[in-house]
DNA sequence: TCTCAGCATTCGAACGTTCCAAAGACATTA
DNA sequence: TAATGTCTTTGGAACGTTCGAATGCTGAGA
């Protein structure tokens, strides 16, 4: 198959470095130079060369750049079968993108074909040196890719912890227990007593655990009991409208939910028995996901920092990179509680 | 900054075509024939450099071929600020990203800085054909992008097609007038008359404009009336719970709503009423969205073909750098009505 | 026997950059 | 004057691949 024609800026194809080296009359690794330790040259040297380089609109090849240096500045990210779907995901990833780029690189997507991680595919990716390192994200249990990695001794950092066996590499999560806890806050400042959660069934999510432990700590601090105030649902809002019966029933004024989906059924429950979510029962989400906004009344949510988890995978990314045994690095980040309407003050008669 | 160290397998860097030349007996050139046009070769030489390449788990180097070949296999993908944050565009994505794998493309991510798309970015990452094409998505009005990438010459598709002005380029998208034309179908043969759409205001969005478009022309087919059963919401629970009033008022059976968004604000509306979706006013949204099968009762709801809508950019955006001057191909997918319990027939007294 | 064609393979060069070692310019010192 | 050192610039090679042309080999036709 014949591939040719790359006009860059008019014709006869992209400028290169000798082009721009011959105009400024220098040599081409001098133009290198001016490009990648500018303080070598002489001033008036480098001013040349600069003002060559911006007339001719040259810009460095990128391959050649990777041949020779064996960095491409890419970051794989491996990204997951729509299954889980989080609106988190694209946000991440946005986030993600960015910070990359402030860095200068860049994010090269990687589709796992649906029905799991193959491997096969990562083997072929990193077949020769094609990415830097890689990001995973949502490496909920013990995730063959990690091991892998290791094994080829390619730098990855993960979007979440391993929720068992030993911690293996660098990684960046929210402290989702911490964020139930500061709902617990929130809810009892306001005259809360009780205050029950709505998660997913244990052990399934390793996420979901954390929240569920945040939630209970707090209560426990504050000597209130979670007898009969958890509840377990699959992240569906039927099965949570079902699932925050009980609770509702148990006379909880507030309900702390694993997820805005979750929080969701909960509005439906609170709607067929004729309550208002905020006014007669608090609801608190957790992802503040677009929809959070939107509902009416709005959803009190659980923010998490994105663009700071974004950053930060960016950072010891490159950190491990540049010095691959160094000691690992793990970060915790703290969601924030984002508050609107579906949170108020506990109807008087409640408070206990 | 000292960068070094990239095992592959073992040890001694990267496998490399002169290697694995060596330990076959042939020439590099053979290797590369082998396996660039495997027929040139002499099976029995063939059998051999296979076996070798396997045994050394020799993989090309991307950057290499890129520099030779002048072709990188990317696809650049620009990614929005999570602004419009549709359930659609992380499907999307990831069906993009399969198609193009499946190509032997990978896909390049590059984000809009937030604060609308600069071209400067653009600028940067085709500096030197880094890219070999780009995927737009999201090209509502006068997209500078388009002018710019066309000025340049350098191949891309759309994902939608452009509302006003002269059509430039290559795009595919979905037929939104065919699907909400679809939804009225059903909804008639179950025995709806009075029914309503409920969408965008009017010139904010091409796509919601067709969507409303596709339902008026149904309407009219069946000799239905549409006065006074078209109510206009921005995106919004709220907003569209009160544009939905108007319309139920009026005695509709049945909404069409432009979004799953909107016809959340439809439920809200109706159970605020007493009213049960499907039961007594059907309800169709759009895109599908996972949200549609987890509300309860589950959604009626129009999907978007986007694994085809990936498959057949890359197909086209690969045709266009096969041979850049041969006439624009455009295509519109129809999008499929995913059939739940929010549409019934209607109820006995109101046909007519 | 020689030529010619067809096939399979090889050789040398090139893609555009950066690394390494060395050379040139200039001032400082002995 | 020559030796020394510092600062700036240069030449040659290399990264791993594919292109284009050339080579050697085989058998058919004259």
């Amino acid at each position: 198959m014949p591939r040719s024609s790359n006009p860059s800026a008019a014709k006869g194809g992209p400028v290169t470095l000798t082009q721009v080296a011959r105009r400024a009359g220098v040599s081409a690794q001098t133009v290198s130079n001016a490009i990648n330790s500018p303080d070598m040259l002489r001033p008036e040297t480098l001013e040349r060369v600069r003002r060559a380089i911006d007339e001719m609109g040259y810009r460095p090849s990128r391959a050649a750049q990777t041949l020779r240096t064996r960095s491409s500045r890419l970051i794989g990210y491996g990204i997951q079968p729509a299954l889980s779907s989080s609106p988190v995901l694209d946000r991440f990833l946005h986030a993600l993108s960015q910070a990359a780029d402030e860095a200068g690189y860049r994010i090269l997507l990687f589709a796992s074909p649906s029905g799991g991680p193959a491997l096969d595919g990562y083997e072929e990716l990193l077949g020769q040196h094609e990415v830097d390192g890689f990001v995973l994200s949502g490496t909920e249990r013990g995730d063959p890719r990690q091991a892998w990695l290791t094994r080829r001794g390619v730098p990855f950092v993960g979007f979440g912890r391993m929720w068992s066996g030993r911690q293996i590499g660098d990684w960046v999560d929210v402290d989702g227990a911490s964020g139930t806890d500061a709902a617990v806050e929130h809810l009892v400042a306001q005259g809360h007593r009780k205050i029950a959660f709505l998660g997913w069934e244990r052990g399934v999510s390793g996420a979901g655990d954390d929240r569920a432990e945040g939630w209970q700590r707090a209560m426990r601090r504050h000597g209130l009991s979670t007898r009969g105030r958890r509840g377990q649902s699959v992240n569906d809002t039927d099965a949570a409208r079902m699932a925050v019966k009980p609770l509702l029933d148990g006379g909880a004024t507030a309900v702390i939910a694993a997820s805005d989906m979750l929080a969701l059924g909960c509005y439906q429950m609170l709607r067929e028995r004729g309550a208002l979510p905020g006014r007669d029962v608090s609801v608190v989400g957790f992802d503040d996901s677009p929809a959070a906004e939107l509902l009416s009344p709005t959803l009190t949510s659980l923010a998490q920092p994105l663009e700071e988890v974004g950053r930060e995978c960016v950072r010891l990314l490159l950190a491990r990179i540049a010095s691959p045994d160094a000691p690992p690095e793990r970060l915790l980040l703290e969601p924030s509680l984002v508050v609107r309407d579906s949170t108020a003050a506990a109807p008087h008669g409640a408070a206990r």
